[in-house]
Order: structure tokens, then sequence, then C-alpha cells
DNA sequence: AAATAAGACAACCGCTCTGCT
DNA sequence: CAGCAGAGCGGTTGTCTTATT
């Protein structure tokens, strides 16, 4: 296609932006505006390539960008959209008023990532890490499904049934179940990259009314009539899909016929640029995916006057959806913002104290991984 | 105090998407 | 429809700062 490179690299600077050049390019945007990249630097005289420029504005110099530390709001978010969306750092950053796509990915990796796998917990699908454990080990244990109280077996085995979820745990078993069905034909592997329990549960638990097109080798080889039964988690037999990715990012909410509102991000934004207000959404479910009827979405790349509010209370932005307790149960010791008109929100738990990002989030992931398993060993691999 | 490691984040790279001609 | 440029995105790298030995 003869594609033009990026930027003439003659002559043009790269690395750190000096003061002087930072001001160049506010003085002539302030002045002129932004847009067409390519001739921008030239007019602004810097030597610069347009996309350089580009990133600086955006990613720094913009005006409404909020620097410093996240807040437990803004973090809580992002663990939340990240487990829908994955990587999709922009429109999690859609989401995140005054914040960048470039900032929450490094935030991300640096920061949240790494505890989230500190935790035992596997950041790309949310899950706790059960490819530490060694499923081929425990699976040669055949008593284990001798009998049904393999879920016992299970946690015994685990070591962690007083602190694990125990939707965790059924979900656990019941892989467990389906791969001793399948003869656990040397295919693991596959099966641990396509566990994701915030989609896979869905799945599992309503293969026909819920045919995602990402459907996976798990779901794809399951018969519907008998391994569904298999899979079926009792505690959510409503047949209400989970609100996952394909819901949020995918336009085929016509699929969900009842109860589901119209709510995914690119309609979120057509709503928002079109002023329109969010229907009151209530948790459709036992899992309460839809969240707390306080809620405002706001949407950087508008205007602040474009603030998108349901039909709660206003103020307190809240992050728009909730964890069901399929994996990460916020634990009745959920904090409460003390003030929630304030933007520095001081967080306590049920006994009075007060709650860090990381305190809550150890409070909200609240498992253990047992002694048996060398989660240091796995992070070295990771890093590797 | 110096050397090294780890953390944090800005910036770059390469690819894709979109709209225009 | 093809070609192209502009813009955006996600992954990665580079550099500076801070903590540790």
């Amino acid at each position: 296609m003869g594609r033009a490179p990026c930027c003439d690299k003659n002559g043009l600077k790269k690395g750190p932006w000096t003061p002087e050049e930072d001001q160049k390019l506010i003085d002539y945007i302030q002045k002129h505006g932004y847009g067409n990249w390519r001739t921008l630097p030239k007019n602004a005289g810097l030597q610069r390539c347009g996309k350089s420029c580009r990133l600086r504005w955006t990613n720094y110099l913009r005006p409404d960008i909020k620097r410093g530390r996240f807040s437990f709001e803004e973090e809580e978010t992002i663990i939340q959209l990240h487990s829908i969306l994955g990587n999709k750092w922009s429109a999690i950053a859609a989401r995140l008023p005054g914040r960048t796509d470039n900032e929450i990915k490094n935030y991300w990796n640096t920061h949240i990532r790494k505890r989230l796998l500190r935790m035992g917990i596997d950041p790309v699908t949310h899950s706790p890490r059960l490819d530490l454990l060694d499923l081929s080990s425990i699976l040669s244990n055949s008593s284990l499904y001798n009998n049904t109280s393999s879920q016992m077996d299970m946690s015994r085995l685990l070591g962690f049934q007083p602190l694990v979820n125990p939707e965790l745990l059924k979900l656990a078993t019941s892989l467990l179940s389906n791969q001793h069905q399948n003869n656990f034909q040397g295919n693991d592997n596959q099966m641990q990259n396509n566990y994701n329990p915030m989609l896979q549960t869905t799945q599992i638990q309503a293969p026909i009314q819920n045919p995602l097109p990402n459907c996976t080798t798990m779901t794809n080889t399951a018969t519907p009539t008998t391994d569904t039964a298999t899979l079926t988690d009792t505690s959510n037999q409503t047949g209400v899909p989970f609100f996952d990715e394909a819901q949020l990012m995918g336009p085929s909410f016509e699929q969900y016929p009842t109860n589901i509102p119209n709510f995914d991000a690119q309609n979120l934004d057509h709503l928002q640029s079109n002023g329109l207000s969010m229907p009151n959404i209530q948790p459709t479910n036992a899992f309460g995916y839809y969240g707390t009827s306080h809620q405002t979405f706001m949407d950087p790349s508008l205007s602040s006057n474009h603030t998108f509010q349901s039909n709660g209370s206003e103020g307190h932005h809240q992050s728009f959806f909730n964890y069901g307790p399929s994996v990460m149960s916020t634990p009745s010791s959920s904090p409460t913002p003390l003030n929630s008109s304030s933007n520095s929100t001081t967080y306590v738990n049920s006994s009075g104290t007060e709650n860090s990002p990381e305190s809550y989030c150890n409070e909200m992931m609240k498992f253990e991984i047992p002694d048996i398993l060398d989660v240091n060993q796995f992070l070295l691999a990771q890093s590797n």
C-alpha cells in the first residue's frame, strides 16, 4: 500500500519533551487549535513529528487531564472495566474522566497487574490462577469424582474452603468435573487459556440463550443437553446472561429481549452525546451486575456538561456495576464513602478503620493461595 | 557513599481503522 | 474500488527516580 512513514525522521527530535517544546505546542494549539498533526509541528516551530506532538498533547498537555495518584474509585473502576473489556485501554479511559489510555495502561501494568498477581489472580482473566494448581495431579485422584461431595474434597485439597468464594469453588469443581468427563485429553493449557469465569460462566450456564461469538473450546465441546447440566451453576438459574464484553461492546442486544438494558460502550457514548440519560439500571439477577442505583457516567471526550447519570442520587461517582460473587464478592465490609460529595473520599470498612485501595482490594478478593502453591515462582515465570 | 535493583511513567513503534479522493 | 493520509490504539522500550544492599 505504499504507506508513508508516520514522520520524516530527518532532523526530528525524539525522546523527552523539554518545557520549551511543551510551551510551543501549548501556545500553538491555544491559538490555532489542534488537528492536522502532520503540519502542526512545522507551523509551531517544533522539531518533532506530528505523531509525537499528538501523543504529547493527548497524554500530557491537554488541560483536562487529571494528574496525580489514582483514587480508589478509579482503581476499582479500572479493574472492573478491565475484567470486561480486557486491554481496551481507550475504552476504559473513556469511562475515567481526565485519565488517558496511556496513563491507565501504565498504571495497570505497574500497579494493579502486579498486585493481582501477588494475590494469585490472573490479571487477564481476573480469576484465581487455577493453573497454579496441578490439575492433572488432582484429577489423578479419581476418588474425587466418585461421590457428590467433590466440592468438599476440592476445597479440602486446596485448603482454602473457609476463604474462597463458594461460587468460585463450584466453578472450579465443575471445571474439574468436566475435564474428567472429557477424559482430560491433554488440552489443559487450552482450557486454562480460555477460562474466564466472567465470560465463561455465562456460556456455561446458558449456552443456548447466550451464543456468544467467542465461544471457546470448552463451551463448544459441550453438548448443551448433557454438559450444561454438569456445568450449570445452580445458584443462578434465571438464564439471564452476565454483563460481559459482548454486552458492553457489541451490538447484539436483540439477543436479550428482556431485562437487559441497552447498555454498551458505543451506545453509551451515543446516549451521552445526545444528552439522554441512562435508564435506571437495577440488578436483574442475584449477581447484581448492574450495580447500585448511584451511578454517574462521564466521558472525558465530551464536555464536562455531559455528565451521564442514572436515576440514582447525585454526586458520588461510582463504578457502574459490581462484581457478582462468581469471582470477586464485594464483602460485607465493603467500604462506604464517608463523604460522597468529596473528590477525596475516605473509605472505612465495617470496623471503622480506613481502607487503602490495596487493603480494600485484599478484602474484595478474599481468598488465599495455599502454601503448596509457590506464587513467587509463578511471578518469576511471569516476568520472564 | 556508591552500586545496583526496582518502580514509575513518558514516549516510541508498528499496526489498524477510517475517511477522503 | 484502490490508494493514501490522518488518527487512534495497544504493546513495548527508554529514562528517570527511589529504594535497597
